[in-house]
DNA sequence: AGGCCGATCCTCT
DNA sequence: GAGGATCGGCCTA
Protein backbone atom coordinates (compact mmCIF):
# COMPACT_ATOMS: atom_id res chain seq x y z
CA UNK A 1 0.00 0.00 0.00
CA UNK A 2 2.85 2.14 0.88
CA UNK A 3 4.22 1.56 -2.16
CA UNK A 4 1.48 1.93 -4.51
CA UNK A 5 0.80 5.65 -3.19
CA UNK A 6 4.70 6.46 -3.02
CA UNK A 7 4.81 5.51 -7.28
CA UNK A 8 1.24 6.43 -7.87
CA UNK A 9 1.77 10.45 -7.47
CA UNK A 10 4.34 10.00 -9.96
CA UNK A 11 2.58 8.72 -13.05
CA UNK A 12 3.81 6.70 -15.57
CA UNK A 13 6.61 6.71 -18.03
CA UNK A 14 6.76 8.26 -20.96
CA UNK A 15 6.80 6.26 -24.23
CA UNK A 16 9.92 6.31 -26.81
CA UNK A 17 7.33 8.15 -29.85
CA UNK A 18 6.98 10.97 -27.41
CA UNK A 19 10.09 12.16 -28.08
CA UNK A 20 10.94 11.33 -31.62
CA UNK A 21 9.22 14.77 -32.90
CA UNK A 22 10.42 18.22 -33.56
CA UNK A 23 11.85 19.84 -30.36
CA UNK A 24 9.09 22.57 -30.45
CA UNK A 25 6.61 19.85 -29.96
CA UNK A 26 8.30 18.18 -27.34
CA UNK A 27 8.83 21.54 -25.44
CA UNK A 28 5.65 22.30 -24.92
CA UNK A 29 3.97 18.50 -24.71
CA UNK A 30 6.90 18.37 -22.32
CA UNK A 31 5.37 21.02 -19.61
CA UNK A 32 3.41 19.59 -16.55
CA UNK A 33 5.51 16.50 -17.01
CA UNK A 34 7.71 15.07 -14.02
CA UNK A 35 11.51 14.35 -13.93
CA UNK A 36 12.25 11.93 -11.02
CA UNK A 37 16.13 11.20 -9.88
CA UNK A 38 16.53 8.05 -8.14
CA UNK A 39 19.42 7.48 -6.21
CA UNK A 40 20.18 3.46 -4.63
CA UNK A 41 19.25 3.86 -0.91
CA UNK A 42 17.76 7.04 -1.23
CA UNK A 43 13.91 8.93 -1.35
CA UNK A 44 13.32 9.79 -4.95
CA UNK A 45 13.26 13.73 -5.95
CA UNK A 46 10.98 14.83 -7.98
CA UNK A 47 9.83 17.99 -9.66
CA UNK A 48 7.17 19.05 -12.37
CA UNK A 49 8.94 20.59 -15.95
CA UNK A 50 7.22 24.23 -15.71
CA UNK A 51 9.83 25.78 -18.48
CA UNK A 52 11.48 24.41 -20.94
CA UNK A 53 13.69 25.78 -24.57
CA UNK A 54 13.88 23.86 -27.54
CA UNK A 55 17.24 24.03 -29.60
CA UNK A 56 16.76 22.77 -34.00
CA UNK A 57 18.97 20.30 -34.93
CA UNK A 58 21.76 21.34 -37.92
CA UNK A 59 19.06 19.71 -40.44
CA UNK A 60 16.87 22.18 -39.77
CA UNK A 61 16.25 24.86 -42.47
CA UNK A 62 16.89 27.73 -41.44
CA UNK A 63 19.33 26.51 -39.05
CA UNK A 64 19.83 27.45 -35.36
CA UNK A 65 23.55 28.67 -34.21
CA UNK A 66 22.85 28.76 -30.73
CA UNK A 67 22.23 24.86 -30.74
CA UNK A 68 25.59 22.98 -29.11
CA UNK A 69 24.87 20.41 -32.40
CA UNK A 70 24.83 23.65 -34.98
CA UNK A 71 28.96 22.63 -35.95
CA UNK A 72 28.34 18.56 -36.19
CA UNK A 73 28.57 16.15 -33.60
CA UNK A 74 31.81 16.76 -31.34
CA UNK A 75 33.09 14.63 -28.55
CA UNK A 76 30.65 17.00 -26.18
CA UNK A 77 27.25 16.89 -27.96
CA UNK A 78 27.33 13.17 -29.44
CA UNK A 79 24.53 12.46 -26.85
CA UNK A 80 22.75 14.45 -29.04
CA UNK A 81 23.22 12.81 -32.06
CA UNK A 82 21.73 9.32 -30.83
CA UNK A 83 18.59 8.20 -29.99
CA UNK A 84 15.71 10.30 -28.46
CA UNK A 85 14.45 10.48 -25.04
CA UNK A 86 18.10 10.59 -23.01
CA UNK A 87 19.37 13.00 -21.00
CA UNK A 88 22.34 15.38 -22.84
CA UNK A 89 24.30 17.43 -19.67
CA UNK A 90 27.02 19.51 -19.92
CA UNK A 91 28.83 21.87 -17.82
CA UNK A 92 28.77 25.78 -18.29
CA UNK A 93 31.40 28.60 -16.93
CA UNK A 94 33.17 26.01 -15.42
CA UNK A 95 30.34 25.79 -12.06
CA UNK A 96 27.47 24.43 -13.42
CA UNK A 97 25.68 21.89 -15.37
CA UNK A 98 22.63 22.31 -17.60
CA UNK A 99 20.32 19.03 -18.63
CA UNK A 100 18.08 18.59 -22.39
CA UNK A 101 16.36 16.09 -23.47
CA UNK A 102 17.22 14.38 -26.89
CA UNK A 103 14.23 14.95 -29.89
CA UNK A 104 13.94 13.10 -33.03
CA UNK A 105 15.62 9.86 -34.44
CA UNK A 106 18.74 9.33 -34.48
CA UNK A 107 21.52 11.07 -36.37
CA UNK A 108 18.65 14.05 -35.69
CA UNK A 109 20.35 16.37 -33.22
CA UNK A 110 16.93 18.02 -31.55
CA UNK A 111 16.60 18.59 -28.08
CA UNK A 112 15.15 20.48 -25.11
CA UNK A 113 16.56 22.42 -22.25
CA UNK A 114 14.75 22.12 -19.04
CA UNK A 115 15.13 25.66 -17.92
CA UNK A 116 12.63 25.31 -14.49
CA UNK A 117 10.99 22.78 -11.97
CA UNK A 118 8.09 23.01 -9.50
CA UNK A 119 9.25 20.72 -6.58
CA UNK A 120 6.94 18.03 -6.05
CA UNK A 121 8.97 15.26 -3.98
CA UNK A 122 12.55 15.59 -1.59
CA UNK A 123 12.62 18.98 -0.85
CA UNK A 124 14.41 18.50 2.12
CA UNK A 125 17.07 17.12 -0.44
CA UNK A 126 16.62 19.72 -2.96
CA UNK A 127 17.28 22.42 0.20
CA UNK A 128 20.61 20.43 0.94
CA UNK A 129 21.81 19.64 -2.47
CA UNK A 130 21.49 23.33 -2.97
CA UNK A 131 23.14 24.25 0.14
CA UNK A 132 20.06 26.03 1.48
CA UNK A 133 19.97 23.74 4.36
CA UNK A 134 21.47 26.56 6.55
CA UNK A 135 18.28 28.46 6.76
CA UNK A 136 15.82 26.73 9.45
CA UNK A 137 13.43 28.83 8.02
CA UNK A 138 13.62 27.77 4.31
CA UNK A 139 13.56 24.71 5.27
CA UNK A 140 10.59 24.39 7.45
CA UNK A 141 8.58 25.93 5.34
CA UNK A 142 10.02 24.44 2.07
CA UNK A 143 6.97 21.56 1.90
CA UNK A 144 4.19 23.20 3.40
CA UNK A 145 4.62 26.39 1.43
CA UNK A 146 6.68 25.20 -1.93
CA UNK A 147 4.24 27.23 -4.35
CA UNK A 148 2.81 29.76 -1.90
CA UNK A 149 6.02 31.44 -0.49
CA UNK A 150 8.58 31.09 -3.03
CA UNK A 151 11.00 28.45 -1.85
CA UNK A 152 10.28 27.11 -5.01
CA UNK A 153 12.09 29.71 -7.20
CA UNK A 154 15.38 29.28 -5.11
CA UNK A 155 15.59 25.53 -5.05
CA UNK A 156 14.70 24.46 -8.96
CA UNK A 157 13.62 27.75 -11.33
CA UNK A 158 16.60 27.68 -13.59
CA UNK A 159 18.94 25.11 -15.60
CA UNK A 160 21.87 24.96 -13.46
CA UNK A 161 19.69 25.33 -10.43
CA UNK A 162 17.09 22.41 -11.50
CA UNK A 163 20.77 19.90 -11.83
CA UNK A 164 22.11 21.02 -8.59
CA UNK A 165 18.65 20.19 -6.43
CA UNK A 166 18.19 16.97 -8.35
CA UNK A 167 21.64 16.26 -7.98
CA UNK A 168 22.45 15.74 -11.68
CA UNK A 169 26.00 16.06 -13.06
CA UNK A 170 27.49 14.76 -16.57
CA UNK A 171 29.68 12.06 -15.17
CA UNK A 172 26.65 10.74 -13.06
CA UNK A 173 24.10 11.25 -15.86
CA UNK A 174 25.05 12.33 -19.74
CA UNK A 175 23.54 9.60 -21.85
CA UNK A 176 21.41 7.86 -19.49
CA UNK A 177 17.98 6.68 -21.19
CA UNK A 178 15.21 8.29 -19.74
CA UNK A 179 12.50 5.85 -19.91
CA UNK A 180 14.46 2.95 -18.24
CA UNK A 181 12.62 2.03 -15.51
CA UNK A 182 16.52 1.46 -13.74
CA UNK A 183 17.85 4.42 -15.11
CA UNK A 184 19.11 7.08 -12.25
CA UNK A 185 16.48 9.70 -14.04
CA UNK A 186 13.25 9.04 -15.17
CA UNK A 187 10.88 10.96 -17.27
CA UNK A 188 6.86 10.53 -16.43
CA UNK A 189 3.36 12.01 -16.80
CA UNK A 190 1.11 11.71 -13.79
CA UNK A 191 -1.88 13.07 -16.15
CA UNK A 192 -1.71 17.06 -15.26
CA UNK A 193 -2.40 19.47 -18.22
CA UNK A 194 0.11 22.10 -18.71
CA UNK A 195 -2.57 24.72 -19.49
CA UNK A 196 -2.07 27.97 -21.13
CA UNK A 197 1.34 28.19 -22.45
CA UNK A 198 3.42 30.97 -22.55
CA UNK A 199 5.84 31.22 -25.69
CA UNK A 200 8.85 33.90 -25.78
CA UNK A 201 12.57 34.09 -26.85
CA UNK A 202 15.19 31.94 -25.15
CA UNK A 203 17.18 33.32 -22.26
CA UNK A 204 21.03 33.60 -21.96
CA UNK A 205 22.07 32.97 -25.63
CA UNK A 206 23.78 35.35 -28.19
CA UNK A 207 22.86 34.02 -31.50
CA UNK A 208 19.31 33.15 -32.77
CA UNK A 209 17.68 35.41 -29.75
CA UNK A 210 14.83 36.62 -31.87
CA UNK A 211 13.18 32.96 -32.04
CA UNK A 212 10.29 32.05 -29.96
CA UNK A 213 11.19 28.52 -28.95
CA UNK A 214 11.31 29.32 -24.82
CA UNK A 215 7.60 27.50 -23.59
CA UNK A 216 6.88 27.94 -19.92
CA UNK A 217 3.39 27.06 -17.88
CA UNK A 218 1.69 30.19 -17.80
CA UNK A 219 1.05 31.89 -14.64
CA UNK A 220 3.51 29.57 -12.64
CA UNK A 221 5.33 30.72 -9.60
CA UNK A 222 8.49 28.98 -10.32
CA UNK A 223 8.72 29.63 -13.88
CA UNK A 224 12.50 31.53 -13.58
CA UNK A 225 13.72 34.68 -15.34
CA UNK A 226 13.53 38.14 -14.80
CA UNK A 227 9.80 39.59 -14.41
CA UNK A 228 9.62 40.20 -17.97
CA UNK A 229 10.08 37.05 -18.83
CA UNK A 230 7.44 35.60 -17.25
CA UNK A 231 4.55 37.93 -18.90
CA UNK A 232 2.32 37.69 -21.76
CA UNK A 233 3.38 40.35 -23.52
CA UNK A 234 7.35 40.08 -24.34
CA UNK A 235 6.99 37.95 -28.01
CA UNK A 236 5.00 39.00 -30.82
CA UNK A 237 1.19 38.89 -30.14
CA UNK A 238 0.37 35.77 -32.35
CA UNK A 239 2.56 33.65 -29.92
CA UNK A 240 2.46 34.78 -26.60
CA UNK A 241 -0.25 32.61 -25.10
CA UNK A 242 -1.89 29.89 -26.51
C1' DA B 1 13.10 45.21 -9.94
C1' DG B 2 16.83 45.46 -12.87
C1' DG B 3 21.79 45.82 -14.16
C1' DC B 4 26.61 44.75 -13.57
C1' DC B 5 30.27 41.81 -12.13
C1' DG B 6 33.31 37.96 -11.00
C1' DA B 7 33.94 33.09 -10.39
C1' DT B 8 35.97 29.25 -12.99
C1' DC B 9 37.03 25.52 -16.43
C1' DC B 10 35.82 22.69 -20.28
C1' DT B 11 35.36 22.65 -25.21
C1' DC B 12 36.43 23.77 -29.63
C1' DT B 13 39.18 26.86 -32.99
C1' DG C 1 43.26 31.40 -26.42
C1' DA C 2 38.47 32.82 -26.36
C1' DG C 3 34.06 32.28 -24.93
C1' DG C 4 29.84 30.29 -22.81
C1' DA C 5 21.94 27.64 -23.02
C1' DT C 6 24.57 30.54 -15.17
C1' DC C 7 24.30 32.09 -10.52
C1' DG C 8 24.55 34.95 -6.52
C1' DG C 9 26.03 39.12 -4.51
C1' DC C 10 26.07 43.92 -4.63
C1' DC C 11 24.71 48.19 -6.42
C1' DT C 12 21.23 51.84 -7.63
C1' DA C 13 16.49 53.44 -7.31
Amino acid sequence: MAQSERIKPLGRLLQRDFFEAPPERVARLLLGKILVQRTRGRKPIAGRIVEVEAYLGPHRQPADPAAHSYRGPTPRNQVLFGPAGHAYVYSIYGRYFCMNVTCEREGRAGCVLLRALEPVEGLDQMARNRGLDGCPTLLASAAADARRVGIGRELTSGPSRLCQALGITRSAHNGVDLLDPSSPLELRDDGTRAGRVLVTRRIGIRHAVELPLRFAIAGNGCVSGPKSMRRASVFSPSCSVR
